[in-house]
RNA sequence: CGGGGCGUGGCGCAGCCUGGUAGCGCACCUGAAUGGGGUUCAGGGGGUCAGAGGUUCAAAUCCUCUCGUCCCGACCA
């Protein structure tokens, strides 16, 4: 990508109404753009790392076994009342008529919808476990939205759905389930911790929250290492863990949630299957979350300094960025523009600083959108047959032969 | 919903107290110089001050209401 032609527009002042590094690291590196209150725009570059993201969530789930589907945003009201969530949701459900009268809601979560689809398609023991998930934009009337897409109203959810014949089955999932989160937030990057929970309004019995660590996040968690336990603090009853371990505190911010739903869901809905002996039995369920667009804000919380975002390498919207010094130099651009293409069929994800700006602005944006890798290319560096790798995170700076370069990256 | 703050070009702000029809920095456009850390100089375009009502000869400035937005709290898979 030459960012002559991206659009891309970053910012030297703070936005005042951001309070979070990551909100305000986010709109002046021009990732997103605020349109009312909870609501983003997820402008290219930004949008990079979202489906950064996804594509990582998504080669998970898809390795642990789940389906992936993709279910209506929009919802009946005679599903939610089949639950009681109708009224226990409250004013967090977005509610809308269609020309019809008709009531609906923007889901929210897919608890009633999963399970209406699989009592209609599952009528077997034989066809259980199965996990259903998908990726999509949820709408969450918060009484508070703040800190960006860190508490959005609209924002991106992986969901995921499971329905089993027995206990064990459930927990074989939720262990599972455990696992592939656990690999999920190491691909991602993200210094995290998994805590005990709170089930809350969805219900269930045993639950487990995600956090990434940061002292800006909303969320308390006491944890002890001797005893290897952690728990969100609104589980917390007394000053030490379970057997009798110091408790130390630290913050966190949720990124996923597992639960087990147990037949909740099933009985309420009238979800039955066919058991050995031709005996309905209520399924039971886990339901296990992600908040994608909110891993974008919880990994700069963690990655950044006072120039900028650094984004882990596996979801960073480019691998490279190629800065040319002095475009008047026909030298520089062309070997630039050389190195660009060689990079690019290696199969990176490369953006090249071609516009005609001072070493100081391409420096200053190249750090600020936090490309892990900064290629140097100037005239200083080809005199002596050399380019200059700047490693964002590290800042380490190196010196690479030309010649060298290439397969050093495919390397 | 309770408490507080703020709304002035795309962004950050000053002006408001002591009314007299709008200013600075960044960004943007043009030209020139410069070319390794948001460079410099010159020229230029863009806002009627969130909205409505009121007071006044005159309102960004004073008064009232409404809306928006942010923070704290309550709330939150």
């Amino acid at each position: 990508m030459e960012l002559s032609k991206y659009p891309l527009k970053t910012y030297k002042d703070t936005p005042s109404d951001a309070e979070l590094v990551s909100h305000q690291l986010m709109l002046r590196a021009g990732l997103i753009k605020k349109l009312a209150s909870g609501l983003f725009t997820w402008m290219p570059l930004g949008l990079r790392v979202l489906r950064n993201i996804e594509d990582i969530v998504r080669a998970e789930m898809n390795q642990s076994g789940a389906f992936e589907i993709l279910m209506p945003a929009i919802q009946p009201s005679s599903l939610w009342e089949e639950t009681g969530r109708w009224d226990e949701y409250g004013n967090l459900l977005l509610k809308i008529h269609d020309r019809h009268d008709r009531l609906f809601c923007f889901g929210p979560t897919h608890e009633e919808v999963i399970t209406d689809i699989v009592r209609k398609e599952i009528t077997s023991y034989k066809q259980l476990p199965v996990n259903f998930y998908q990726i999509q934009t949820k709408f969450r009337d918060e009484i508070r939205p703040r800190f960006g897409v860190m508490r959005a109203r609209e924002f991106q959810m992986k969901d995921a759905y499971s329905f089993h014949f027995d206990q064990s089955s459930l927990d074989n999932e939720y262990d599972k389930m455990a696992n592939t989160y656990n690999n999920i937030f190491n691909r991602i990057g993200l210094n995290f911790r998994k805590v005990r929970a709170d089930s809350g309004e969805i219900g269930g019995s045993m639950s487990h929250e995600y956090h990434v660590l940061a002292d800006s996040g909303e969320d308390e968690i006491g944890y002890c290492d001797e005893e290897n336990y952690a728990a969100n603090v609104e589980m917390i009853d007394s000053k030490s863990a379970p057997n009798g371990g110091l408790l130390s505190f630290t913050r966190g911010i949720e990124v996923g949630h597992i639960f087990q739903l147990g037949d909740k869901y099933s009985k309420n809905m009238g979800l039955s299957v066919l058991d050995h002996e031709g005996q309905k039995i209520s399924p039971l369920m886990g339901c296990y979350g992600i908040g994608i667009s909110r891993i974008v804000a919880a990994s700069i919380e963690q990655n950044h300094d006072e120039k900028g975002i650094i984004w882990p390498e596996h979801i960073a919207p480019f691998d490279y960025i190629i800065i040319a010094l002095n475009n008047k130099n026909y030298d520089i651009t062309s070997k630039a523009k050389e190195i660009y293409e060689a990079i690019k069929s290696s199969g990176r994800e490369v953006m090249i600083d071609d516009r005609d700006e001072r070493a100081g602005v391409k420096f200053a944006e190249a750090d600020l959108i936090g490309i892990p890798n900064q290629i140097i290319v100037s005239k200083r560096g080809l005199d002596q047959g050399t380019i200059e790798h700047i490693n964002r995170s590290s800042g380490v700076k190196e010196d690479i032969a030309i010649n060298e370069l290439v397969e050093k990256i495919s390397g």
